[in-house]
DNA sequence: TTGAAAGCGCTAACAA
DNA sequence: TTGTTAGCGCTTTCAA
């Protein structure tokens, strides 16, 4: 029961010198005695000195923390990320504050307002699905807090984002399908509005065309109803019905790769070797696997190593009183071929 | 660009009154005019002040952080406990700093020394796999500061422990292979000596008493080379060549039960029909399901909940120079019936 | 080479 | 009812 933690004063005290000239032996200033420099130092290890970082923080008026926003934690891609934020965090001597909102804007509001209550150094926030309006992160930039956005960005906020490059995914997908020896490749995408679906066309587009393969019209479908297992499934059936249907399905969504799957096997049909499928996700490797045994992999601990390294940089620089200039960065993902059979996330079953 | 926040200087510049008195009117102190305290009140909320948590922190030589030691944050059941350990903590204006071990000791050390550095109030672990000594975590004893141990315990240190009721767990899952129809319920169990294995087994053996049904040594089998897959394929081919077969196997751990599952399968036995096979698991629900049609589910999210509450507590009594009783909570498992199809986690495959 | 003193933001005992 | 003062642990000028 010693309870209390060894402060500067205790050494001062018991070597009858003043708070001052402890600090600066511990801190290897230039002209300080040698013999109470040793001393210091030797009673500071006797009675396990260590600087109190609340101290330290109040002076400096920062926090060391930062705060981290995420849908959910229970999650593979998430926990993936909150790993590789915490390794870059806990090298740079940051404590992270992680809130989860529950894909709710409401908590995230909520949530935003307890980290900035917190005095957080910085934010790295990948928004709810649901979010509309960013006055509470707007706030943060208003009390010059870096804020980076990862995964799920938006535009209307002109900070650092960290984000797949989805072209890049999309067209390694195909290409690999391609060098499968698939030749009739069809893509369900989702609606033409949104960036993501327009990037991984894209790539699907550009892998077809390098590799000399004609793009056909009916082989593009469109989920109309959101990227949902039931739209995978319905797209897959009207696609396997065409006169000509394809041997190779690239969905731009987990979900829907998954529901085509269930789809085709309903319909009899053997998934590598009939027909192969790839989805494309953010979210679980586990969950894009399909076809010829690869999967799209989607670095969620890059990402979180990516984006605090970022945001570290943003804290240094504001500390200087130096202009942030956003930026936004573009994951490469890579392409994994491992196992031998179908996988698919179970939850998602 | 306005940067900082605002402080009670501030306003109490702005009013040209002391410090002191802004402090006491935001704090509805007794003694303070009604005109002061209004004035106080407005402007705070015009200017937004929020106290800034790390003075307070210094004031009352607390840091309102607790510490989390987990070997994996990448994996379903821990990322369950954190969310509800980050629940409890928020609502008691706590924050919570994550540190993982990957599973190893040194790690868990290096962890424990930044935690201890960090000052926390209060320590919530899950030991890593390979810890046998225990120095740096009565570190935290030796400066009062709470500790509470989680799912991975040791018997070593006088401190809290909450765990999942094994014997408990273990009767459910027979009861319910046996309200199955069932008959012939064997067994494939870790070594003797480890407390969860004695439990479990005892479970095992009073649900086969409670209902009548004779226990038979054949239909016993240990592990003698750890709680893996190899061994659970191994026991289970043994057990299906017994002359009088078992029609339903309780794996005491989810490794066991996929290799069971794998084996019996590959010799043609269709496994909710020919046979049933159940696991228990700290993991992940979807690890145990197997047989008709079940899981047993271990609370993770509840396991972190009630660990927080308890370490809450532990750090009042502290602060109150009250004493610790060191106690073990043993958290029930609930039986969970879902879904249709047989659930292995693809990460396993 | 060291000490004295101020200050980071806040609270609380003591005075007025 | 309010002001003054001291102090939480530490760093950093300014003096000595």
């Amino acid at each position: 029961m010693k309870g209390n933690h060894t402060t500067l004063k205790d050494i001062a005290q018991q070597l009858g010198i003043t708070v001052a000239t402890v600090s600066r032996a511990l801190k290897d200033y230039p002209d300080i005695s040698p013999d109470t420099k040793e001393a210091v130092l030797t009673l500071a290890k006797e009675l396990k000195y260590r600087p109190n970082p609340i101290a330290l923080n109040l002076r400096s008026n920062r926090s060391h923390i930062i705060g981290v926003i995420i849908p959910e934690i229970v999650h593979y891609f998430f926990s993936t990320v909150i790993s590789g934020i915490m390794e870059v965090a806990d090298q740079a001597g940051y404590t992270v504050m992680l809130c989860q909102t529950n894909e709710t804007y409401e908590r995230e509001v909520r949530e935003a307002g307890v980290l900035l209550n917190s005095r957080v150094d910085g934010l790295l926030v990948s928004l709810s699905d649901n979010t509309q309006t960013y006055a509470h992160l707007q706030e943060f930039m208003d009390y010059d807090i870096p804020l980076v956005l990862f995964d799920r960005v938006c535009d209307q906020l002109n900070v650092s984002k960290v984000i797949v490059d989805d072209y890049d995914g999309a067209y390694k997908a195909v290409e690999h399908i391609i060098q499968q020896d698939y030749q009739r490749i069809a893509l369900i995408r989702g609606v033409n509005t949104t960036s993501i679906t327009q990037a991984r066309l894209a790539g699907y587009l550009d892998a077809l065309r390098t590799y000399n393969i004609p793009i056909q019209d009916e082989y593009i479908c469109e989920c109309t109803h959101g990227l949902t297992f039931e739209e995978g499934a319905r797209l897959a059936r009207h696609l396997m019905q065409l006169p000509s249907p394809p041997d190779a399905i690239f969905a731009v969504a987990d979900a829907i790769a998954i529901g085509a799957l269930m789809t085709v096997r309903e319909m009899g049909l053997q998934v590598p070797q009939d027909l192969a499928i790839v989805g494309f996700s953010n979210w679980e490797m586990s969950a894009v696997v399909t076809p010829p045994l690869t999967s799209v992999n989607q670095p969620g601990f890059e990402m979180g190593q990516t984006a605090t390294r970022i945001l570290l940089e943003q804290i240094e620089l504001i500390q200087n009183k130096k202009l942030i200039v956003p930026t936004t960065h573009l994951l490469k993902t890579s392409l994994i071929v491992r196992g031998s059979s179908v996988r698919v996330p179970v939850h998602n079953l």
